[in-house]
RNA sequence: GCGCCCGUAGCUUAGUUGGUAGAGCAGGGGACUCUUAAUCCCAAGGUCGAAGGUUCGAAUCCUUCCGGGCGCACCA
C-alpha cells in the first residue's frame, strides 16, 4: 500500500530528500489501512477520561486478583510498552507522568477490536473504556471493554530500558526527553513551583507585578553585551534587554512603591553550565527602604520558596546540608578579603601591582590590564566564594563595580550593595538604589569613558532615565534574582540546561 | 576564543596491534488468553558525523570541517 502522503510533499524535519525510513512507511501504510476501515487515526477528542494517577489513587485498596465493582471508567495515554500473549495483550499507558496497565483480550474486544488494540505501537496514544482490577501478579490494571486509537505515532520512541541518553538529542528534542525521562519533567515542575511561589510571596508582601519592555532603544541596567535587532517600520535598531532595572526605576518615579517583574533577560555572552543567553530574572524595587530591608526580604523569602519546591528549608549542595532559615550572617567584602587574602579594598585600589602578585601567588589568573574592579571580582570569585557554603550576605561593594548603586554614608568609594552567596554561588544581587541624578550622570560618564576605552560591557548613558531621576525617585532598595540559578540550587542540579526546557544550542545543520 | 574528550541502525551499545560491522530494545512476520525489561521462532534494518590523505586494505592511523560534552577564559 502507498503511503498517504508522498515523501516529496512533506515539508520540514531533518529529512527532505529520499524515502522516509522503513518504520515510518510502515506506519503511514497502517494509517491508510485504518482510514480505509473508517477508523480515524487522529481523533478529535476523548471526553470524560479519568487521569491515570487518579485511578491509581482511588483503587490502591484493591486486592490481588480482585475486580472493583462499579469502576467503569475511560482512560487515555501514550503506549509505553506492550506485552502480547496471543489472544490477550497488556499495554502500559502513560498520561503526563503516571503509568497504568491496560489489559485487553479477544473475548471482550472482539476480533477486530482486539487486533487493533494489540497492534498499537509503542508511542501511539489510545483511549480505553473498561473496569479496574488487580492482576494475579498484583498490578493495578484497567480491563478494556473497548479501545480506540487517538493519535498514531510515526516515530519509534527511545529504548525503554536505557531511555534517551544522548545529551544533544535530549536538549534539541526535549519532547522526546520528557517522554523517555519523566524525572526531567518533575524537575522542571519544581522550577514552575519556584516561580509561582515567588510570585505569591511578593504579592502577599504588597508588590505589584508589571511588565516592562524587552525591546529597548538603549540596553541598560547591567554590565553585559546585548543582542541587537531591528525594527523595520521605525527603521531603528533595538536591543533585547539585559535587565529591566531602568524601566522599573522609572516606575518608582511614577509612583509605584513596590513593583516586581519576572521575565527573560538576554545577554550576548558565552554559554556554560551556568549561562544561557536568555535567562529568567526576578527584579523588584521597594520605595522608602534601603538594602537592609531587601536583605530581610531575601532571607525570609528563600526558605519559603525552598519549602515550596522541596518540602524543606534544608537543601543538599556542595556535599553539605545547608540550612536556609533566616537570619543569614552579613559580612563586608573588605573583611572577607582581609580574612582570606590579607588584602583590603583600599590597599588593592592604591597598589594594584602588589595585589596582582599576591593573587597570582594563590594561583588566580590575573592579567596586567585587569582593572581594580576586575581584580576584586576575581579575588572574590576564586578565593572567597568557594569557602562560603551556608547562606551569607556579602555586602558593601567597591563603587567601580556598581554604577547604579548608592554610596555608603561612611565611604564614598563603597556602595550599599549585597549579594547572597550559598554553596559558593551568588543567588541574587541588590542595592540601595542611586537616586541622585547628578551623581548618576557622573557615573554614566565614567562608564562612557570605559566604553570608549574598549569595554563593551560598560553601561551606556541613558538620557531619558536621567530625566526621570531629575523628577525625583524616592529612596529605594532593589533586588535581582537569577531564577534559573536559584532553581538549580534548590533542585540540586549542576547544569542550567536541566532547569531550562529548551536551552540554547547551535542551530541544527 | 583556547584546551581535552566524544560522534557506529530510530534508541542503548560491542568492535583486540588496520583485514571491510555484532548485539539488545523498538519496528515487520509467526506462536502464545494474567504479562510486566514477558517469552520463543523468522526476516529486515548501517555511506561507522562529513570531506580529503596514508595504506594492497581504514569504523580503527593523519588532516580539515560539522555537531556535542567537559574544563579554562569571558560573563552577575
Amino acid at each position: 500500500m502507498e503511503p498517504s502522503v508522498p515523501p516529496e510533499d512533506r515539508g520540514g524535519g531533518e529529512r527532505r530528500e529520499g524515502r522516509p525510513p522503513e518504520w515510518e512507511q510502515e506506519r503511514l501504510a497502517e494509517i491508510d489501512r485504518l482510514r480505509s476501515e473508517n477508523v480515524e487515526p487522529y481523533a478529535r477528542s476523548f471526553f470524560g477520561r479519568t487521569p491515570l494517577g487518579k485511578i491509581a489513587e482511588d483503587y490502591a485498596y484493591l486486592e490481588t486478583d480482585q475486580k472493583a465493582e462499579g469502576s467503569h471508567c475511560r482512560i487515555a495515554g501514550r503506549v509505553m510498552s506492550r506485552r502480547e500473549h496471543g489472544k490477550a495483550c497488556f499495554l502500559t499507558l502513560r498520561d503526563g507522568w503516571d503509568d497504568l496497565q491496560v489489559y485487553g483480550n479477544i473475548d471482550t474486544l472482539g476480533e477486530t477490536g482486539f487486533s487493533r488494540f494489540k497492534s498499537s505501537n509503542v508511542g501511539d496514544i489510545i483511549g480505553c473504556e473498561g473496569h479496574v482490577f488487580r492482576t494475579r501478579r498484583g498490578e493495578l490494571t484497567v480491563f478494556a471493554e473497548s479501545s480506540i486509537i487517538l493519535t498514531k505515532s510515526l516515530r519509534p520512541l527511545p529504548e525503554k530500558w536505557h531511555g534517551l541518553q544522548d545529551r544533544e538529542t535530549r536538549y534539541r528534542q526535549r519532547y522526546v526527553d520528557l517522554i523517555a525521562n519523566p524525572e526531567v519533567a518533575r524537575q522542571l515542575c519544581g522550577r514552575g513551583r519556584l516561580v509561582a511561589g515567588m510570585r505569591r510571596y511578593l504579592e502577599n508582601q504588597g508588590f505589584v507585578e508589571v511588565e516592562t519592555p524587552v525591546l529597548q532603544p538603549l540596553p541598560g541596567g547591567a554590565l553585559a553585551r546585548p543582542f541587537i535587532t531591528h525594527h523595520n517600520a521605525l527603521d531603528t535598531d533595538l536591543y533585547l534587554r539585559i535587565a529591566p532595572e531602568l524601566y522599573l526605576k522609572r516606575l518608582l518615579v511614577g509612583g509605584f512603591d513596590r513593583v516586581f517583574e519576572i521575565g527573560k533577560n538576554f545577554r550576548n555572552e558565552g554559554i556554560s553550565l551556568v549561562h544561557n543567553p536568555e535567562f529568567t530574572m526576578m527584579e523588584l524595587y521597594w520605595a522608602y527602604v534601603d538594602y537592609n530591608a531587601i536583605m530581610e526580604l531575601v532571607e525570609s523569602m528563600v526558605p519559603v520558596l525552598a519549602e515550596e519546591v522541596t518540602g524543606s528549608t534544608r537543601i543538599e549542595a556542595a556535599g553539605e546540608e545547608i540550612e536556609l532559615e533566616a537570619p543569614w550572617p552579613r559580612r563586608t567584602i573588605d573583611s572577607l578579603l582581609e580574612e582570606h587574602l590579607g588584602l583590603s579594598l583600599a590597599g588593592m585600589r592604591a597598589e594594584p601591582q602588589t595585589a596582582k602578585t599576591l593573587l597570582r601567588g594563590r594561583g588566580i589568573d590575573v592579567e596586567n590590564r585587569d582593572t581594580f574592579a576586575m581584580l576584586v571580582d576575581k579575588a572574590l570569585k576564586h578565593a572567597v566564594w568557594p569557602s562560603i557554603v551556608q547562606p551569607m550576605f556579602v555586602i558593601d561593594y567597591p563603587l567601580e563595580l556598581s554604577p547604579l548603586a548608592k554610596s555608603s554614608p561612611n565611604d564614598p568609594l563603597i556602595v550599599e550593595r549585597f549579594q547572597a552567596v550559598i554553596a559558593g554561588k551568588e543567588i541574587c544581587n541588590a542595592f540601595s538604589e542611586l537616586n541622585d541624578p547628578v551623581d548618576q550622570r557622573r557615573r554614566f560618564e565614567d562608564q562612557a569613558r570605559n566604553r570608549a576605552a574598549g569595554d563593551e560591557e560598560a553601561h551606556v548613558l541613558d538620557e531619558d532615565f536621567l530625566r526621570a531621576l531629575e523628577y525625583g525617585m524616592p529612596p529605594a532598595g532593589g533586588l535581582g534574582v537569577g531564577v534559573d540559578r536559584l532553581a538549580m540550587l534548590l533542585l540540586g542540579v549542576d547544569s542550567i540546561r536541566d532547569v531550562i526546557l529548551f536551552p540554547q544550542l547551535r542551530p541544527e545543520q
